[in-house]
RNA sequence: GGCCCCGUCGUCUAGUGGUCUAGGACGCAGCCCUCUCAAGGCUGAGAUCGCGGGUUCGAACCCCGCCGGGGCUACCA
Protein backbone atom coordinates (compact mmCIF):
# COMPACT_ATOMS: atom_id res chain seq x y z
CA UNK A 1 0.00 0.00 0.00
CA UNK A 2 1.56 3.22 -1.05
CA UNK A 3 0.97 6.59 1.16
CA UNK A 4 2.77 9.54 0.41
CA UNK A 5 2.54 13.08 1.66
CA UNK A 6 3.06 16.46 1.39
CA UNK A 7 4.17 18.76 4.12
CA UNK A 8 4.21 22.22 3.53
CA UNK A 9 4.91 24.87 6.43
CA UNK A 10 2.07 27.96 6.33
CA UNK A 11 4.51 30.75 6.55
CA UNK A 12 3.90 32.78 3.47
CA UNK A 13 2.88 32.77 0.29
CA UNK A 14 2.46 29.61 -1.69
CA UNK A 15 5.70 28.36 -2.46
CA UNK A 16 6.45 26.84 -6.24
CA UNK A 17 8.56 24.26 -4.27
CA UNK A 18 5.75 22.87 -2.80
CA UNK A 19 3.85 22.44 -6.15
CA UNK A 20 7.01 20.68 -7.31
CA UNK A 21 7.23 18.22 -4.53
CA UNK A 22 3.30 17.63 -4.65
CA UNK A 23 3.11 16.80 -8.12
CA UNK A 24 6.24 14.15 -7.94
CA UNK A 25 4.38 12.92 -4.91
CA UNK A 26 0.89 12.77 -6.55
CA UNK A 27 2.21 10.87 -10.10
CA UNK A 28 4.00 8.29 -7.42
CA UNK A 29 0.62 7.90 -5.68
CA UNK A 30 -1.50 7.73 -9.24
CA UNK A 31 0.79 5.06 -10.49
CA UNK A 32 0.91 3.04 -8.15
CA UNK A 33 -2.73 2.82 -6.52
CA UNK A 34 -1.64 5.02 -3.75
CA UNK A 35 -2.50 7.73 -1.50
CA UNK A 36 -1.94 11.49 -1.17
CA UNK A 37 -1.68 13.33 2.03
CA UNK A 38 -1.70 16.82 2.60
CA UNK A 39 -0.46 17.52 6.40
CA UNK A 40 0.20 21.27 7.47
CA UNK A 41 3.29 21.66 9.20
CA UNK A 42 2.49 24.13 11.50
CA UNK A 43 4.67 23.87 14.26
CA UNK A 44 6.26 27.32 13.83
CA UNK A 45 4.00 29.07 16.43
CA UNK A 46 5.88 32.49 15.51
CA UNK A 47 5.62 32.40 11.81
CA UNK A 48 2.38 30.11 10.86
CA UNK A 49 -0.67 32.08 9.92
CA UNK A 50 -4.00 30.39 9.16
CA UNK A 51 -4.30 32.51 5.85
CA UNK A 52 -1.47 31.33 4.32
CA UNK A 53 -2.66 27.80 5.01
CA UNK A 54 -5.64 29.00 2.70
CA UNK A 55 -3.38 30.31 0.08
CA UNK A 56 -1.54 26.37 -0.35
CA UNK A 57 -5.02 25.10 -0.99
CA UNK A 58 -5.91 27.46 -3.97
CA UNK A 59 -2.56 27.21 -5.43
CA UNK A 60 -2.78 23.08 -5.32
CA UNK A 61 -6.17 23.27 -6.52
CA UNK A 62 -5.38 25.53 -8.96
CA UNK A 63 -2.72 22.93 -10.32
CA UNK A 64 -4.93 20.08 -9.96
CA UNK A 65 -2.81 18.62 -7.77
CA UNK A 66 -5.83 17.51 -5.08
CA UNK A 67 -5.45 15.68 -2.06
CA UNK A 68 -7.11 12.15 -1.29
CA UNK A 69 -6.18 13.13 3.12
CA UNK A 70 -6.16 16.72 4.57
CA UNK A 71 -7.09 18.88 6.97
CA UNK A 72 -9.82 20.36 5.33
CA UNK A 73 -11.46 16.89 4.10
CA UNK A 74 -9.95 14.75 6.45
CA UNK A 75 -8.93 11.00 6.76
CA UNK A 76 -8.32 7.80 8.70
CA UNK A 77 -5.04 9.57 10.38
CA UNK A 78 -6.95 12.79 11.43
CA UNK A 79 -5.74 15.75 12.17
CA UNK A 80 -3.93 16.32 9.66
CA UNK A 81 -2.57 19.93 11.30
CA UNK A 82 0.62 19.29 13.56
CA UNK A 83 -0.84 22.28 15.51
CA UNK A 84 -3.63 19.28 16.54
CA UNK A 85 -1.63 16.50 17.36
CA UNK A 86 0.77 18.17 20.20
CA UNK A 87 -0.16 15.10 22.79
CA UNK A 88 0.73 12.87 20.10
CA UNK A 89 4.52 14.47 20.71
CA UNK A 90 4.08 14.36 24.05
CA UNK A 91 3.28 11.09 24.49
CA UNK A 92 6.55 10.32 21.72
CA UNK A 93 8.92 12.34 23.64
CA UNK A 94 7.69 11.14 27.27
CA UNK A 95 8.21 7.63 25.72
CA UNK A 96 12.03 8.27 24.68
CA UNK A 97 12.36 9.99 28.02
CA UNK A 98 11.31 7.58 29.65
CA UNK A 99 13.40 5.05 27.93
CA UNK A 100 15.87 6.94 28.23
CA UNK A 101 16.65 8.26 24.74
CA UNK A 102 15.77 11.56 25.59
CA UNK A 103 16.77 13.83 27.86
CA UNK A 104 15.62 17.15 29.83
CA UNK A 105 17.88 19.79 28.22
CA UNK A 106 18.34 23.19 30.48
CA UNK A 107 20.66 25.01 28.62
CA UNK A 108 19.78 28.65 27.74
CA UNK A 109 19.82 29.58 24.16
CA UNK A 110 23.02 31.91 25.39
CA UNK A 111 24.61 29.19 26.70
CA UNK A 112 24.44 27.11 23.66
CA UNK A 113 25.32 30.19 21.40
CA UNK A 114 28.32 30.36 23.55
CA UNK A 115 29.32 26.65 22.97
CA UNK A 116 28.90 26.80 19.72
CA UNK A 117 31.04 29.76 19.43
CA UNK A 118 33.41 28.32 21.69
CA UNK A 119 34.00 25.65 19.17
CA UNK A 120 34.23 27.65 16.17
CA UNK A 121 37.06 29.79 17.53
CA UNK A 122 38.58 26.30 17.98
CA UNK A 123 37.94 25.53 15.24
CA UNK A 124 36.23 22.39 15.49
CA UNK A 125 32.91 20.73 14.33
CA UNK A 126 30.25 21.61 16.72
CA UNK A 127 28.02 19.31 18.39
CA UNK A 128 26.16 19.36 21.84
CA UNK A 129 28.21 18.95 25.05
CA UNK A 130 25.59 16.85 26.89
CA UNK A 131 26.31 18.85 29.72
CA UNK A 132 22.59 18.46 30.58
CA UNK A 133 22.71 14.42 30.23
CA UNK A 134 26.33 14.10 32.56
CA UNK A 135 25.79 17.60 35.18
CA UNK A 136 22.30 19.30 34.51
CA UNK A 137 22.42 22.84 36.02
CA UNK A 138 19.83 22.87 38.74
CA UNK A 139 16.89 25.12 39.55
CA UNK A 140 16.06 25.91 36.55
CA UNK A 141 12.12 25.83 35.51
CA UNK A 142 12.19 26.12 31.41
CA UNK A 143 13.42 23.05 29.54
CA UNK A 144 13.59 21.60 26.47
CA UNK A 145 14.12 17.48 25.24
CA UNK A 146 16.83 16.73 23.67
CA UNK A 147 17.20 13.01 21.48
CA UNK A 148 20.16 10.96 22.66
CA UNK A 149 21.97 10.01 19.58
CA UNK A 150 22.94 6.22 20.03
CA UNK A 151 25.83 6.95 17.24
CA UNK A 152 26.96 4.81 14.65
CA UNK A 153 26.39 3.99 10.75
CA UNK A 154 22.77 4.93 9.48
CA UNK A 155 21.98 3.52 6.08
CA UNK A 156 19.16 4.13 4.15
CA UNK A 157 18.00 3.76 0.28
CA UNK A 158 17.33 6.66 -1.71
CA UNK A 159 14.88 5.82 -5.10
CA UNK A 160 17.57 8.81 -6.51
CA UNK A 161 20.84 8.13 -5.36
CA UNK A 162 20.84 4.86 -4.15
CA UNK A 163 22.43 3.67 -1.14
CA UNK A 164 23.50 6.68 1.47
CA UNK A 165 25.24 6.46 4.91
CA UNK A 166 25.76 8.61 7.32
CA UNK A 167 27.99 8.82 10.58
CA UNK A 168 25.63 9.10 13.13
CA UNK A 169 28.58 10.16 15.94
CA UNK A 170 29.02 13.59 14.42
CA UNK A 171 25.51 14.63 15.07
CA UNK A 172 25.12 16.10 18.07
CA UNK A 173 22.75 15.77 20.99
CA UNK A 174 19.64 17.47 18.98
CA UNK A 175 16.23 19.26 20.50
CA UNK A 176 12.98 17.35 19.42
CA UNK A 177 10.80 19.50 21.65
CA UNK A 178 10.79 23.42 22.11
CA UNK A 179 10.60 24.71 25.42
CA UNK A 180 7.18 26.28 24.39
CA UNK A 181 5.88 22.49 24.23
CA UNK A 182 5.89 22.44 20.37
CA UNK A 183 8.02 19.91 18.28
CA UNK A 184 10.51 20.28 16.17
CA UNK A 185 10.40 19.59 12.52
CA UNK A 186 12.69 16.61 12.79
CA UNK A 187 11.11 15.57 15.46
CA UNK A 188 6.94 15.90 14.26
CA UNK A 189 7.87 14.70 10.30
CA UNK A 190 9.07 11.02 11.35
CA UNK A 191 6.61 10.47 14.33
CA UNK A 192 3.77 11.75 11.51
CA UNK A 193 5.25 9.57 8.97
CA UNK A 194 5.11 6.32 11.30
CA UNK A 195 1.82 7.08 12.58
CA UNK A 196 0.38 8.14 9.37
CA UNK A 197 2.02 4.83 7.74
CA UNK A 198 3.62 6.79 5.26
CA UNK A 199 5.53 4.09 2.49
CA UNK A 200 7.91 6.67 0.22
CA UNK A 201 8.93 10.00 1.55
CA UNK A 202 9.05 12.24 -1.68
CA UNK A 203 10.46 15.65 -0.57
CA UNK A 204 13.40 17.80 -2.08
CA UNK A 205 16.92 17.78 -1.28
CA UNK A 206 17.59 19.97 1.36
CA UNK A 207 15.93 17.11 3.55
CA UNK A 208 18.58 15.03 2.50
CA UNK A 209 21.07 15.43 5.21
CA UNK A 210 18.02 15.51 7.94
CA UNK A 211 17.15 11.70 6.95
CA UNK A 212 19.21 10.29 9.24
CA UNK A 213 17.98 11.84 12.41
CA UNK A 214 14.49 10.96 11.06
CA UNK A 215 15.65 7.29 10.85
CA UNK A 216 17.41 7.70 14.37
CA UNK A 217 14.17 8.41 16.03
CA UNK A 218 11.58 6.01 14.14
CA UNK A 219 14.14 3.21 15.18
CA UNK A 220 14.12 4.56 18.99
CA UNK A 221 10.22 4.70 19.00
CA UNK A 222 10.24 1.03 17.59
CA UNK A 223 8.39 1.93 14.36
CA UNK A 224 9.12 0.32 11.07
CA UNK A 225 11.06 2.63 8.57
CA UNK A 226 9.36 4.00 5.60
CA UNK A 227 10.05 1.48 2.87
CA UNK A 228 12.08 4.43 0.91
CA UNK A 229 13.17 7.67 0.53
CA UNK A 230 13.38 10.14 -2.71
CA UNK A 231 15.26 13.44 -2.57
CA UNK A 232 14.48 15.58 -5.33
CA UNK A 233 17.04 18.17 -6.79
CA UNK A 234 16.01 21.69 -6.05
CA UNK A 235 14.81 24.42 -7.89
CA UNK A 236 17.69 26.70 -8.73
CA UNK A 237 16.89 30.72 -9.26
CA UNK A 238 18.09 31.73 -12.87
CA UNK A 239 21.25 33.14 -11.24
CA UNK A 240 22.18 29.66 -9.89
CA UNK A 241 21.39 29.87 -6.01
CA UNK A 242 18.13 28.52 -4.03
CA UNK A 243 15.31 30.48 -4.59
CA UNK A 244 14.26 32.77 -1.93
CA UNK A 245 11.19 34.68 -1.40
CA UNK A 246 12.91 38.01 -1.33
CA UNK A 247 14.73 38.06 -3.91
CA UNK A 248 12.91 35.90 -6.52
CA UNK A 249 9.04 36.41 -7.37
CA UNK A 250 9.00 33.11 -8.81
CA UNK A 251 8.74 31.08 -6.04
CA UNK A 252 4.96 32.77 -5.36
CA UNK A 253 2.66 30.14 -7.20
CA UNK A 254 0.13 32.89 -7.32
CA UNK A 255 2.07 34.97 -9.67
CA UNK A 256 1.20 32.26 -12.65
CA UNK A 257 -2.35 32.08 -12.24
CA UNK A 258 -2.28 36.52 -12.19
CA UNK A 259 0.15 35.87 -15.36
CA UNK A 260 -2.19 33.74 -17.33
CA UNK A 261 0.06 30.44 -17.40
CA UNK A 262 -2.44 27.47 -17.59
CA UNK A 263 -2.29 24.99 -14.98
CA UNK A 264 -1.46 22.39 -16.81
CA UNK A 265 1.65 24.12 -18.48
CA UNK A 266 3.53 24.88 -15.09
CA UNK A 267 2.45 21.19 -14.16
CA UNK A 268 4.27 20.01 -17.15
CA UNK A 269 7.15 22.36 -16.93
CA UNK A 270 7.46 21.11 -13.45
CA UNK A 271 7.96 17.60 -14.25
CA UNK A 272 10.44 18.52 -16.67
CA UNK A 273 12.60 20.54 -14.44
CA UNK A 274 15.26 17.51 -12.84
CA UNK A 275 13.43 14.68 -14.56
CA UNK A 276 13.26 13.73 -18.49
CA UNK A 277 11.49 11.23 -19.84
CA UNK A 278 14.11 9.55 -21.86
CA UNK A 279 12.24 10.14 -25.18
CA UNK A 280 12.11 13.28 -27.41
CA UNK A 281 8.61 13.93 -26.13
CA UNK A 282 8.33 17.75 -24.14
CA UNK A 283 4.47 18.10 -24.29
CA UNK A 284 2.51 15.39 -21.62
CA UNK A 285 -0.95 15.38 -20.56
CA UNK A 286 -1.14 14.20 -16.38
CA UNK A 287 -1.79 10.76 -17.38
CA UNK A 288 1.36 10.57 -19.41
CA UNK A 289 3.45 12.15 -17.19
CA UNK A 290 1.97 9.50 -14.22
CA UNK A 291 2.99 6.91 -16.89
CA UNK A 292 6.39 7.59 -18.24
CA UNK A 293 7.58 9.11 -14.59
CA UNK A 294 10.01 6.77 -12.70
CA UNK A 295 12.40 8.36 -9.91
CA UNK A 296 15.59 6.31 -12.10
CA UNK A 297 15.24 9.51 -14.17
CA UNK A 298 15.34 12.21 -11.89
CA UNK A 299 18.49 14.31 -12.07
CA UNK A 300 20.32 14.60 -9.26
CA UNK A 301 21.32 18.07 -9.93
CA UNK A 302 19.63 21.29 -9.06
CA UNK A 303 17.83 23.05 -11.77
CA UNK A 304 17.59 26.28 -12.72
CA UNK A 305 14.47 27.64 -13.53
CA UNK A 306 13.97 29.55 -16.94
CA UNK A 307 10.53 31.53 -17.80
CA UNK A 308 11.74 31.16 -21.40
CA UNK A 309 10.95 27.55 -21.55
CA UNK A 310 7.88 28.15 -19.85
CA UNK A 311 6.70 30.76 -21.85
CA UNK A 312 7.04 27.88 -24.45
CA UNK A 313 5.66 25.14 -23.19
CA UNK A 314 2.55 27.32 -22.12
CA UNK A 315 2.32 29.07 -25.60
CA UNK A 316 2.19 25.68 -26.91
CA UNK A 317 -0.79 24.76 -24.55
CA UNK A 318 -2.57 28.01 -25.62
CA UNK A 319 -2.17 27.14 -28.97
CA UNK A 320 -3.41 23.59 -28.64
CA UNK A 321 -6.46 24.48 -26.28
CA UNK A 322 -9.92 25.01 -28.55
CA UNK A 323 -11.13 28.05 -29.03
CA UNK A 324 -14.56 28.02 -26.97
CA UNK A 325 -12.15 27.17 -24.30
CA UNK A 326 -9.86 29.90 -24.69
CA UNK A 327 -12.36 32.30 -24.76
CA UNK A 328 -13.52 30.96 -20.86
CA UNK A 329 -9.75 31.64 -19.88
CA UNK A 330 -9.60 34.49 -21.47
CA UNK A 331 -12.30 36.27 -19.70
CA UNK A 332 -10.73 36.95 -16.44
CA UNK A 333 -7.98 38.54 -18.25
CA UNK A 334 -10.23 40.50 -20.40
CA UNK A 335 -12.69 42.67 -17.90
CA UNK A 336 -13.39 45.12 -20.36
CA UNK A 337 -14.68 43.26 -22.95
CA UNK A 338 -17.86 41.15 -23.34
CA UNK A 339 -17.89 37.52 -24.48
CA UNK A 340 -18.47 38.24 -27.84
CA UNK A 341 -15.40 40.69 -28.96
CA UNK A 342 -13.04 37.51 -27.27
CA UNK A 343 -14.62 35.09 -29.04
CA UNK A 344 -13.77 37.21 -32.42
CA UNK A 345 -10.71 37.94 -31.02
CA UNK A 346 -9.72 34.19 -29.91
CA UNK A 347 -8.32 33.23 -33.76
CA UNK A 348 -6.10 36.23 -34.09
CA UNK A 349 -4.91 36.07 -30.78
CA UNK A 350 -4.29 32.15 -30.55
CA UNK A 351 -0.63 31.93 -31.79
CA UNK A 352 0.42 35.94 -30.18
CA UNK A 353 0.61 35.12 -26.74
CA UNK A 354 2.97 33.02 -24.45
CA UNK A 355 0.80 33.76 -21.51
CA UNK A 356 -3.08 34.76 -21.05
CA UNK A 357 -2.34 38.11 -19.44
CA UNK A 358 -0.91 39.17 -22.98
CA UNK A 359 -3.89 39.29 -24.80
CA UNK A 360 -4.51 42.38 -22.64
CA UNK A 361 -1.82 44.23 -24.27
CA UNK A 362 -2.91 43.06 -27.71
CA UNK A 363 -6.57 44.29 -27.42
CA UNK A 364 -5.53 47.34 -25.24
CA UNK A 365 -6.85 50.22 -27.89
CA UNK A 366 -10.24 48.45 -27.59
CA UNK A 367 -11.03 49.98 -24.24
CA UNK A 368 -8.31 52.72 -24.33
CA UNK A 369 -7.96 55.68 -26.69
CA UNK A 370 -4.70 55.68 -28.23
CA UNK A 371 -3.25 59.32 -28.89
CA UNK A 372 -3.25 60.09 -33.28
CA UNK A 373 -0.02 59.83 -34.03
CA UNK A 374 1.70 62.46 -36.60
CA UNK A 375 2.19 60.62 -39.79
CA UNK A 376 3.81 61.82 -43.31
CA UNK A 377 2.10 63.42 -45.99
CA UNK A 378 2.29 59.81 -48.06
CA UNK A 379 1.29 57.93 -44.64
CA UNK A 380 -2.02 60.45 -44.66
CA UNK A 381 -2.85 59.84 -48.63
CA UNK A 382 -3.19 55.82 -47.33
CA UNK A 383 -5.32 56.41 -44.58
CA UNK A 384 -7.45 58.60 -47.21
CA UNK A 385 -8.12 56.47 -49.41
CA UNK A 386 -8.50 53.66 -46.74
CA UNK A 387 -11.14 56.01 -45.07
CA UNK A 388 -13.02 56.26 -48.39
CA UNK A 389 -13.93 52.80 -49.17
CA UNK A 390 -13.94 51.44 -45.61
CA UNK A 391 -17.23 54.02 -45.65
CA UNK A 392 -19.30 51.64 -47.70
CA UNK A 393 -18.15 48.26 -45.83
CA UNK A 394 -20.01 45.96 -44.03
CA UNK A 395 -17.99 45.84 -40.84
CA UNK A 396 -16.58 42.43 -40.86
CA UNK A 397 -13.67 41.22 -40.89
CA UNK A 398 -13.36 39.32 -44.54
CA UNK A 399 -14.80 42.79 -46.00
CA UNK A 400 -12.53 44.73 -44.70
CA UNK A 401 -9.52 42.78 -45.67
CA UNK A 402 -11.00 42.55 -49.16
CA UNK A 403 -11.43 46.47 -49.85
CA UNK A 404 -8.30 47.26 -48.19
CA UNK A 405 -7.00 45.06 -50.14
CA UNK A 406 -8.43 46.97 -52.97
CA UNK A 407 -6.92 49.96 -51.82
CA UNK A 408 -3.47 48.39 -51.81
CA UNK A 409 -3.80 47.61 -54.88
CA UNK A 410 -4.65 50.51 -56.72
CA UNK A 411 -1.91 52.23 -54.75
CA UNK A 412 0.85 50.20 -56.33
CA UNK A 413 2.79 49.91 -53.12
CA UNK A 414 3.40 47.33 -50.52
CA UNK A 415 0.56 46.70 -48.16
CA UNK A 416 2.46 47.48 -45.11
CA UNK A 417 2.74 51.27 -46.86
CA UNK A 418 -1.23 50.99 -46.30
CA UNK A 419 -1.59 49.24 -43.19
CA UNK A 420 0.92 50.17 -41.06
CA UNK A 421 -0.49 54.30 -40.78
CA UNK A 422 -3.95 52.38 -40.06
CA UNK A 423 -2.41 50.27 -37.43
CA UNK A 424 -0.82 53.29 -35.94
CA UNK A 425 -3.79 55.65 -36.00
CA UNK A 426 -6.29 52.72 -34.66
CA UNK A 427 -4.02 51.30 -31.82
CA UNK A 428 -1.45 54.01 -31.16
CA UNK A 429 1.41 50.80 -31.42
CA UNK A 430 3.03 49.23 -34.21
CA UNK A 431 2.12 45.74 -32.87
CA UNK A 432 -1.27 44.26 -33.54
CA UNK A 433 -2.88 41.67 -34.57
CA UNK A 434 -3.47 41.44 -38.89
CA UNK A 435 -5.12 44.88 -39.68
CA UNK A 436 -8.37 43.29 -40.80
CA UNK A 437 -9.17 42.01 -37.31
CA UNK A 438 -7.60 44.75 -35.66
CA UNK A 439 -10.54 46.83 -37.26
CA UNK A 440 -13.41 44.79 -37.11
CA UNK A 441 -12.73 44.45 -33.50
CA UNK A 442 -13.64 48.11 -33.01
CA UNK A 443 -17.06 49.34 -33.42
CA UNK A 444 -17.20 50.69 -37.07
CA UNK A 445 -18.16 54.76 -35.61
CA UNK A 446 -14.61 54.32 -33.28
CA UNK A 447 -12.73 53.02 -35.93
CA UNK A 448 -13.61 55.52 -38.42
CA UNK A 449 -13.70 58.10 -36.12
CA UNK A 450 -9.86 57.47 -34.94
CA UNK A 451 -8.92 57.23 -38.90
CA UNK A 452 -10.22 60.66 -39.57
CA UNK A 453 -8.94 62.22 -36.60
CA UNK A 454 -5.56 61.26 -37.95
CA UNK A 455 -5.96 62.44 -41.61
CA UNK A 456 -7.47 65.56 -40.28
CA UNK A 457 -11.07 64.98 -41.99
CA UNK A 458 -13.75 65.86 -39.92
CA UNK A 459 -16.68 63.23 -39.62
C1' G B 1 34.81 24.55 9.83
C1' G B 2 32.42 19.33 9.65
C1' C B 3 29.13 16.04 6.92
C1' C B 4 26.23 15.11 2.47
C1' C B 5 24.74 15.94 -2.69
C1' C B 6 26.14 17.71 -7.40
C1' G B 7 29.32 19.61 -11.96
C1' U B 8 27.71 17.83 -20.52
C1' C B 9 26.03 23.98 -25.35
C1' G B 10 23.46 30.47 -22.09
C1' U B 11 19.30 27.14 -19.81
C1' C B 12 16.70 22.16 -19.27
C1' U B 13 18.82 17.75 -20.69
C1' A B 14 20.36 12.65 -23.78
C1' G B 15 24.57 9.91 -22.87
C1' U B 16 26.42 4.51 -18.18
C1' G B 17 34.14 2.29 -21.96
C1' G B 18 34.46 2.22 -28.68
C1' U B 19 28.07 3.54 -32.69
C1' C B 20 30.27 10.94 -29.75
C1' U B 21 33.56 14.48 -35.85
C1' A B 22 28.88 14.68 -28.13
C1' G B 23 22.10 14.13 -29.70
C1' G B 24 17.36 16.85 -28.51
C1' A B 25 14.47 21.04 -26.51
C1' C B 26 14.14 26.35 -25.06
C1' G B 27 16.63 30.66 -26.26
C1' C B 28 19.69 33.03 -30.16
C1' A B 29 21.00 34.15 -35.69
C1' G B 30 19.67 33.75 -40.87
C1' C B 31 16.25 32.38 -44.68
C1' C B 32 11.15 31.15 -46.30
C1' C B 33 6.01 32.52 -45.47
C1' U B 34 4.00 37.42 -44.55
C1' C B 35 0.44 44.05 -43.77
C1' U B 36 3.24 44.58 -38.25
C1' C B 37 3.95 41.01 -34.41
C1' A B 38 3.47 36.07 -33.73
C1' A B 39 2.72 31.05 -35.22
C1' G B 40 4.73 27.57 -38.84
C1' G B 41 8.83 25.54 -42.13
C1' C B 42 14.10 25.26 -43.21
C1' U B 43 19.23 26.29 -42.06
C1' G B 44 22.94 27.71 -38.64
C1' A B 45 26.05 29.32 -34.50
C1' G B 46 26.70 27.32 -29.72
C1' A B 47 29.85 22.14 -25.02
C1' U B 48 38.03 20.66 -26.06
C1' C B 49 31.87 16.95 -21.44
C1' G B 50 34.69 21.99 -14.23
C1' C B 51 40.34 21.21 -13.80
C1' G B 52 44.61 17.86 -13.07
C1' G B 53 46.35 13.12 -12.63
C1' G B 54 45.70 7.97 -13.32
C1' U B 55 43.36 2.83 -15.15
C1' U B 56 42.65 1.11 -20.31
C1' C B 57 44.41 -0.42 -26.97
C1' G B 58 40.45 3.26 -26.13
C1' A B 59 36.94 7.61 -21.09
C1' A B 60 31.92 12.48 -20.99
C1' C B 61 31.25 7.56 -19.03
C1' C B 62 35.90 3.80 -14.03
C1' C B 63 39.57 5.55 -9.79
C1' C B 64 42.16 9.60 -7.01
C1' G B 65 43.07 14.74 -5.99
C1' C B 66 41.69 19.73 -6.65
C1' C B 67 38.33 23.61 -7.77
C1' G B 68 33.36 25.35 -8.10
C1' G B 69 28.03 25.26 -6.75
C1' G B 70 24.16 23.67 -3.47
C1' G B 71 22.16 21.48 1.08
C1' C B 72 22.36 20.17 6.31
C1' U B 73 24.85 21.32 10.73
C1' A B 74 18.71 26.40 14.72
C1' C B 75 14.29 25.96 20.77
C1' C B 76 12.99 27.43 11.04
C1' A B 77 10.73 24.06 8.21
Amino acid sequence: MVRVRIAPSPTGFAHLGTASTALYNILFARANGGTFALRIDDTDAERNRPEYELLIYESLRWLGLDWDEGPDKGGPYAPYRQSERLDLYKQHAAQLLADGKAYRCYCTPEELDAERKQAQAEKRPYKYSRRCLTNPPTGRAEFTVRFKVPGGEVKFKDMIRGDMSFDSDLIGDFIIVKSNGYPVYQFASPVDDAVMKISHVIRGEEHLSNTPYHLMLIDALGYERPTAYAHMPLILAKDGTKMSKRKHPETNLALYREQGYLPEALINYLALLGWNPGTSQEIFTFDELVQAFSFDRVQHAGARFDWEKLNWINGEYIRRLDDEELVRRLQPFLPNLDEATIRRAVPALKTRMAKLADAATLLEYLWTNPPAPALEPEALERVRAAIAVLNDVPWEQQAIHDSLMGVVEKSGLGPNKTFMPIRLAVTGKKISPPIDYTLALLPKEVAMSRLQRVAGVTA
